[in-house]
DNA sequence: CGAATGGTTGACGCTTCTCAAACTACGTGG
DNA sequence: CCACGTAGTTTGAGAAGCGTCAACCATTCG
């Protein structure tokens, strides 16, 4: 255990500029490194000696239990970094679950960089609040959601840009079983989940990976517990 | 909602030294705030504009759904900072679950402080990664640990010192309700958890507040899903 | 073509929730 | 001082949601 698979990824960092933000100013050329689907970036328990720079694909975040359950605490997508929030040992274990590009930075001079660069220091200060934030309305979704609201929760999270529209249609580029240890769920409840919103008729599932969306505000709907069918009579006491 | 209680704080800050660890620096009369217990210092919503130090007392954070299922995501007492990661709005609601004093410093002087401080920077940067343990570690008790297990890691990350000892009893500052909406219960199912572990003479009751530690080797193996009964036997796959 | 992997569906059971009542502690007012 | 109301906790009985176990289907890969 905490075995340093971090030494599974080859290559060097020549520092550039830290692109934060997806889109941002990131030279053709800099050195980068190429992971398969699988590929375990760093293990819970690894000495956090780097900080990661996802350019493209998907990881997973997860922790596991002695016995064995898992949960999977997060994904990240392109243009997010990975790693900051790690003093001394890696809080869990990252992996890839789509080929993707990383660029890595060591930690000791990430650190210097946040002592030189006073706007830096905000700016990832910035990040881990997004994080914290995702990670809070992760907990309200595990302690106090219903499998239906979880799911149309998930579903509507990945759908969501950053202006706060959805996307009609959306790839899953995760298992049903990575979605069910995301959720707290089993892959059964997850796959029976998927059935009765299709059956319901808010989602459409031409395959397995791929969920449009036929109605979007109906899922909204559950995913915030907010209408319960005909829009008036929530619990007393609220509202 | 989102009303400004935040207003109901009175006094103002001399700018003490940020005393992020208990027993740190911290002048005898700087400018404090006491607060009586129920008292709302920020809601869900508002304006983010200050950063509270808690130096004494016991306050919890939760968000609410709009139903009016309530998830508490963590509490926070003596030492710690409050209110660091929230950019724009606050994340969640704070209410002081016992009489507390507090120390506010403006949001605009504290990144001022950031930006002038690089020590400081890091400093915080530290607290938020703890903040982030704390919710990866509360993600994994809500998605994948049973009530009994629910409660035991509760128990001990209350009775943990900064040193990973434990005391010998505890005294609990919230009610039964406060820690079902933190382990993602119902109050019922707390304190039908509570007698189990009474009457398994893991802990003794002498009063609902008031927790005694009977045999800690076994509520840490009930925490972690370690040792099921015998002490073997693990799921096939891991180990 | 057959095996392997991941996803779906079904039947059943258990953990936890829901609803309800009793008990305790505490403060109020007669 | 004691009856009373209130809020919090505990206990009980029944229901339900989700997990477990098992079989089946679809796709991919050798």
């Amino acid at each position: 255990m905490g075995a340093h698979f971090a030494s599974q990824l080859s290559g060097n960092d020549g520092f550039s500029p830290l692109a934060v933000r997806p889109g941002a100013a990131r030279p053709a050329g800099t050195p980068v490194q190429r992971v398969a689907a699988g590929t375990i970036v760093f293990a819970e328990g690894d000495v956090a000696d780097s900080v990661f720079e996802v350019v493209s694909g998907t990881l997973r975040l997860h922790k596991v239990m002695v016995d064995g359950r898992r949960q999977v605490t997060g994904f990240v997508s392109g243009g997010r970094l990975l790693g900051v929030a790690q003093s001394g040992e890696c809080l869990c274990t990252a992996e890839a679950v789509t080929p993707a590009v990383l660029r890595r930075h060591p930690r000791a001079a990430f650190e210097r960089r946040i002592d030189a660069e006073p706007g830096l220091a905000r700016r990832i200060l910035a990040e881990m609040c997004n994080d914290l934030r995702r990670a809070q309305d992760q907990m309200l979704l595990l302690g106090r959601k219903s499998a239906v609201e979880k799911v149309a929760s998930f579903l509507l999270s990945l759908a969501a840009d950053e202006d706060g529209d959805y996307a009609d249609s959306i790839d899953l580029p995760m298992s049903r079983t990575d979605i069910a240890d995301y959720l707290g769920l089993t892959t059964e409840t997850v796959s029976r989940t998927f059935t009765k919103l299709r059956n319901d008729g808010l989602i459409a599932l031409p395959c397995p990976v791929s969920v449009e969306f036929l109605d979007l505000d109906q899922l909204e709907d559950l995913a915030t517990g907010g209408a319960d069918g005909d829009g008036w009579a929530r619990r007393p006491g609220i509202c």
